[in-house]
DNA sequence: GACGAATAATTCGCTAGCGAAATACTATTC
DNA sequence: GAATAGTATTTCGCTAGCGAATTATTCGTC
């Protein structure tokens, strides 16, 4: 990937430093989703349904968000999270129940079956993504942390 | 995005800082997509058409490559690189010759079309992800450019 | 020259996700 | 109470990509 770059230096018309940037972490993020479902595919659940129990479970008891919330935390379209809700219903690992005050909303809660993937999935995953970062310092991950967060800062306050 | 990560804060049966580097790197990721496919729109060009078009035009004239080399360098499956190139193929912004030496082989091109398709979109989804990266000062964006770099050594090494 | 192993690209069947529209529902105004 | 605007979720039609298998071709061995 790295010769992708060097092939640009010093006459791409354009800024190289960002072009690395954002190159490297897309590629990054690939090889963290690769590493994820590899080592989750031992569980037989996919990364996407993890991540959306993660979310419920960051919640606290009683694991509930509506597929709104869902959808805007895990940046997935509201016809996305409803075909994730629907895989992830038919693998009884979340239930449905709709909202008694607004019948329009519908409160997704997670399942015993749900809550028990997440706990042995959890380890799993943490494990394929330390693989990865774990080989910066815990100061150079602090500093990774910090410049991340400062360009997400950015990009939420320009929505 | 951060209310998620404040809701594990000192009770995460995981690395909060690997979490959080990932996540952040996952949403960051997902912006650019957004940004490059909406500054891309107006061209009438996708954004996995413009990388796979920016493979060719780094390698210089006679801009030429294999599926299985830009599958490789866009971390795509070789049934994924083929369904791309019948897309820009179809687009006239590609063309496939087969291999002379070796019929097995596709000589993927660029067409003139193909290369002022990426001339025009280059500058657009340059400015698409400055729009983000540009919050960091030029010192920083070195420091996070190093930092994930180190990172994709290690996975290029355990490949 | 025949045969088997390996390689490159494509095909097949499937899926997660998208944008836009539709449906059901709520809130506000008159 | 009726009408309208807005909201939440789902439906619809489509697509980029995947894993596995297939097809065509090359290479090495006998």
């Amino acid at each position: 990937m790295d010769r992708h770059l060097a092939r640009w230096r010093g006459k791409a018309p354009f800024d190289e430093r960002v072009e690395a940037i954002v190159t490297r972490m897309q590629f990054l993020v690939k090889r963290f989703a690769q590493a994820k479902e590899t080592a989750l595919a031992e569980l037989g659940i996919r990364d996407f349904e993890f991540e959306t129990l993660h979310h419920l479970v960051a919640r606290g008891d009683p694991w509930r968000a509506t597929p709104s919330e869902l959808a805007a935390e895990l940046v997935v379209s509201p016809a996305g999270m409803t075909g994730r809700l629907d895989t992830l219903e038919r693998n009884d690992l979340v239930r449905r129940i709709r909202g008694t005050q607004d019948r329009r909303r519908v409160d997704v809660e997670l399942t015993d079956k749900g809550l028990a993937a997440w706990t042995s999935a959890m380890h799993l995953r943490a494990v394929a993504e330390k693989t990865i970062v774990g080989t910066l310092s815990p100061a150079d991950q602090d500093t990774l942390s910090a410049l991340l967060n400062q360009m997400l800062a950015h990009t939420e306050s320009t929505l």
